[in-house]
DNA sequence: TACTTCGGCCTACTCAGGGG
DNA sequence: CCCCTGAGTAGGCCGAAGTA
């Protein structure tokens, strides 16, 4: 199995393919390893031809990871030009990538903005000067990204932990007083993890004496949950949703739904779970077509039943 | 009134078969 | 050989209903 980086060396170096060719085919890589050619480029680029191509290969590595990043892509000519337009709905932003940041003219690419009245300028390296650096930050309507941090953002973005739109606010140039900007990118990285912490209350146990008082209050208030679980105390294995159905009406003498089910459902969710914080002492599969008793207490639910009549 | 689930409805996507 | 179309399916949304 050759490695992709020997695949490149050999089309670019000896048989002098035109990069644009491969273009399709790089396409297919996973992310990890377009990140692995983007390094290699880096290493490999000079000025003399074929290295040279090395550079194209680059410039098309960091469209297509653009693409990943969910932008609308163009792809800019290889000798002339801008490297890449990505867009984002009204947004566009002029795409410049270097292979080494010595080839970097701050200044050219923040007139091209102007000039193509783009929503800002991205520049693209392994690394910058910090000459770099302040003439970025006195012209103001572009901004740096090394390759590791293009790589890192990508990750991210493959993780569900950022969204295309949070990425444009970083890229495109904010008013630098009013930090909510920021705010909102951090808010929506970290939101998905706050939920599952309060909910990790581990569900008490049941003795005979909590169910047979539980079932007791069902039975003197709630008819169809009562019917419910009388009905699961007669069946040994599973029972399905219409065969549970039609028990419980014949215990009730009336038809019983799917909605009268999902009340059951919603108050035991609501008593056993939220407000007593136990297991349940029922199952059910996931989209509801079956239902059982717990194994833990199934005997003690039967023997309830039993004493009860 | 608030909360939860179900079931129906709608939409988007896939895939196979037929026609150009 | 390719493209279009319709059937089947997966997923999201919303209203209805039971319970606390």
């Amino acid at each position: 199995m050759i490695s992709a980086e020997k695949f490149l060396e050999t089309i670019v170096e000896k048989a002098r393919m035109e990069p644009k060719s491969i273009r399709d085919e790089l396409k297919e890589i996973p992310t990890e390893g377009l990140i692995t050619l983007l390094k290699f480029c880096q290493q490999r680029a000079g000025k003399d031809l074929p290295r040279k191509n090395y550079g194209y290969v680059h410039q098309d590595l960091v469209n297509i990871l653009g693409e990943k990043l969910g932008f609308k892509v163009e792809y800019g000519e290889y000798s002339h030009g801008v490297d890449g337009v990505w867009s984002y709905g009204d947004i566009t932003i002029i795409i410049e990538s270097k292979t080494s940041s010595q080839w970097l003219k701050i200044e050219q690419i923040s007139n091209y903005v102007k000039k193509k009245k783009a929503s800002s300028g991205l520049l693209i390296a392994p690394d910058f000067t910090q000459d770099q650096v302040k003439a970025a930050i006195g012209f103001g309507n572009v901004r740096l990204l090394t390759t590791e941090g293009l790589s890192k953002l990508i990750k991210l973005k493959e993780m569900g932990k950022l969204k295309t739109k949070d990425i444009v606010k970083m890229f495109v140039p904010q008013e630098a007083v009013r930090v909510d900007y920021v705010i909102d990118i951090i808010y929506s990285i970290v939101k998905p993890l706050e939920k599952p912490s309060e909910l990790e209350v581990k569900p008490q146990k049941w003795s005979y004496e909590e169910i047979k008082k539980y079932l007791d209050d069902v039975k003197r208030r709630n008819k169809y949950t009562y019917a419910y679980y009388k009905v699961l105390s007669e069946v040994d294995d599973r029972i399905s949703r219409e065969k549970l159905l039609k028990r419980m009406g014949k215990i009730l003498g009336e038809e019983v739904t799917g909605f009268q089910l999902a009340g059951v459902q919603a108050g035991i969710m609501m008593t056993v779970i939220k407000k007593m914080k136990k297991e349940r002492i029922d199952g059910k599969d996931k989209d509801g077509r079956n239902f059982w008793l717990n194994e833990k207490y199934k005997n003690l639910v039967k023997r309830y039943f039993t004493e009860v009549k």
